[in-house]
DNA sequence: ATAATGAATAATGTATACAAAATGCAGGGG
DNA sequence: CCCCTGCATTTTGTATACATTATTCATTAT
């Protein structure tokens, strides 16, 4: 009720893909909480449409997993329990490692390159401190590499999986004492790409990914 | 045009759902075919129904991967690239093994004798040839090993890709000569699984899927 | 006092009306 | 002969009206 959501009308699109992207931040923010109802009419007051774009956008919630809806009672953001989380997380292990297994193969030249690049970005920006920067570039630096799958199936799974984690990797993220030991990660997988090893690329991408597991899971744990 | 789609009113279900069972059907029916365009006015009048259900049915169809949609254009049942099938089947070989390996540590004795009996019903419908029986209860065994990973967001996943595989393997059961192979493959998922032996689980499953990618690329490729 | 009932209310489900954009085709000009 | 323009038609995009169901709360009977 207390949120004062705002539609980006700068775009060409459709009003809801426009209602999708704004709701889809104001989840991922948090400014709308698990469990939170998505009420319609609400909605639609608050975003100064009527309720038909505000219906498609919830079923595109639905498809990004960050919403559910029960016949004729409505729809409400996603709660993460512990277990959802671990099921998401599972999958996410066992597709992040084939995306960097098919990457090890099919990198460029130019995207090691690129990823080298966004490496050094993101310990620049471990260095400032500055949380929302460091969960982008994070995010730089693995699109590179879901890239280099050449397989856009595989990348649009990841980043939903992505998303339905990337609110409580933050709490994570926080913390400066776990940055040496991302950059050591970061630098094993760029250096097994580079060396086009895939039993390396294997190795580093299952340890930075159960590292991320386990920190989470920890948030979620304390948290509920 | 010519199609004569019907609902199932018998289901106490918005008209949403009802309109896009029907729509999924149609499509893995191969009643509707790829590239053929979904347009709003022509479905509600044939199913009898206005455009609102008609409209969310479509966003379900593409959150399945079975439609796409254009803005200001329309949507249109999806159509099959090699590449397109190729990445998916991808990821369904990484997400299989996963499963395989989780029901190897997770599977119940209980589940182990259901899979047993699944294994059965899928040799004698060999003896039949009855097509569509052969592709239900193959998907019926490997439904008892996805139970038993005990993770439905992986369930769900992997249902969706079959979705995506399946209109295409369904020539591929039509092929008597692969029988004997099959039934191997099923026999080696089932013991290793019956061993709780993961190494094994992977290697026969790995096996399975890799031979069903051949085979569906095959009719792709035959086809286009 | 508690449980059951029923009306009032508020939400979703569905249909329809209106707006805007894309498409196709005809006619005219280069 | 080709292309370009503009109108007519079709289709999607959006808003709104109506229908149905769920919820809440007060009232009443046990």
């Amino acid at each position: 009720m207390t949120e004062d959501l705002k539609l980006n009308m700068d775009a060409f699109l459709p009003l809801r893909d426009v209602v999708f992207n704004t709701l889809r931040e104001a989840i991922l923010k948090g400014d709308l909480k698990p469990g939170e109802r998505l009420m319609e009419l609400q909605l639609a007051a608050q975003l100064g449409v009527s309720r038909t774009p505000i219906r498609e956008a919830i079923r595109m919630l639905e498809q990004e997993g960050l919403a559910v809806t029960v016949p004729r009672k409505g729809a409400e953001v996603a709660k993460m329990t512990l277990k959802g989380m671990e099921d998401v997380l599972e999958i996410r292990e066992a597709l992040d490692i084939l995306a960097c297994q098919l990457a090890c193969v099919r990198i460029t030249e130019e995207q090691l390159a690129l990823l080298a690049e966004k490496k050094q970005a993101f310990e620049d920006s471990l260095k400032s401190g500055n949380v929302r920067a460091i969960a982008e570039t994070d995010v730089a630096f693995h699109d590179v590499i879901y890239d280099a799958t050449n397989n856009p199936k595989l990348v649009n799974m990841l980043n939903n999986l992505r998303e339905q984690i990337y609110r409580y990797r933050v709490e994570y993220l926080k913390n400066a004492e776990n940055y040496p030991k991302l950059i050591a990660e970061h630098n094993a997988i760029y250096d097994s790409l580079a060396n086009h090893s895939q039993g390396d690329a294997t190795t580093s991408i299952r340890e930075h990914v159960k590292n991320q597991a386990i920190a989470v899971k920890e948030v979620i744990i304390q948290q509920g």
